[in-house]
DNA sequence: ATCCTTTATGCAACTAGTTGCCTTAAGGAG
DNA sequence: CTCCTTAAGGCAACTAGTTGCATAAAGGAT
């Protein structure tokens, strides 16, 4: 249960309104943990309740722009979650299942399967373009946010060695899919 | 949403009670998509209420065993699923928001972090482990289920290159978990 | 002024997944 | 035979996440 923490988190690095947190959370955190806007306004309201934030609005009125920012007590129980210990969780992917079904298929049906597999090959061919284009994404963002030399950190500035790692992290998933999908397809050749 | 499809290819590999699916689910596909029991005796109920599966059990009453099968229109179902395109789920991954998370927590504190970067260091360490076991296992069944020379295939077995790959999947994830964990363990060296 | 679009906020209803507890049956142990 | 344990099946209540829609304000376009 990540969410609220997340949101600590995006708020401490900067505080903002629902839709600032929810556009922010299309980028970066959102590459590693989702949430829609309905999610990020009921949770903010939650925190708000559990007295980890604070919310600087004249009116809580709809259509007004609200303004959120983390207190001391936020802060305290962010880094009391980032000092639990939680196991690692296990893969859920859809298009293993998929695969997996599929290896089943083909000893269930007696027709030939030049179609199905050839719309498994199409599939696999589009999930590593988009594997792909995430892992340029990355990398692109790797080059300008962490350049060899621009190391040094300024007190008060996020840990640079941790937000490296995370990014290397997104890096090596998306690498880790295309080299799959590519060997994938190979051992699949017609 | 993968379960009634996950739920109908491991009854088509194999009909069975509730109880067995479980158990199954605990290994083979259980890797790549979990459920507890509960989710399976809601979900056979659907499956059976839907006409995609035949349960040949007496009378459906408490702690007695109940035998699901696939029937046609279940092995269609699953067709029609495996050959729609879905787009690859983004990564959702606590252990990644917490990195993000520690990363502002220490700009946000001035006490000195060595205490905290320790934690961090030993749940990393952790995680390490834990991906590196689980590697170790995929390794096995791979050398055990797919040793070379065993490609021959029979008709009416599932797919040996389409399950292999499912295989390499998992290995793939827990070796790059491995790797990124030890050079993530490196540059946090004090 | 009126209409249209965008931004910000939110309710309600839904689906998916989790947790805690419970009953029934069967197979041994005392 | 009674007690205990395990396996099988399931209800109820909960948390998490999604979808569809509504409403208010602000800034243009006509």
């Amino acid at each position: 249960m990540s969410l609220p923490h997340a949101i600590l988190t995006s708020l401490l690095e900067k505080p903002g309104s629902g839709a600032e947190l929810a556009q922010r959370f299309d980028k970066s955190i959102g590459y590693f943990w989702q949430a829609t806007h309905q999610q990020i306004y009921r949770e903010l309201a939650r925190l708000e309740e559990r007295g980890l934030i604070r919310s600087a609005a004249r009116e809580a009125t709809r259509g007004r722009k609200r303004d959120f920012a983390v207190i001391p007590a936020g802060l305290a129980e962010l880094e009391r979650w980032t000092s639990l210990a939680q196991d690692p969780q296990p893969v859920r992917d859809a298009l293993l299942v998929r695969l997996r079904a599929a290896a089943v298929i083909q000893a269930g049906t007696v027709q030939a399967d030049t179609a199905r597999a050839g719309i498994l090959r199409a599939e696999l061919a589009r999930h590593r373009e988009l594997h792909q284009r995430q892992l340029s994404f990355y990398q692109a963002v790797e080059a300008h946010d962490f350049a060899a030399g621009s190391e040094a950190r300024a007190p008060g500035t996020p840990d640079h060695r941790l937000q490296h790692a995370v990014l290397r992290a997104g890096i090596m998933f998306e690498r880790a899919w295309v080299s799959w999908a590519e060997e994938t397809l190979r051992t699949l050749e017609p």
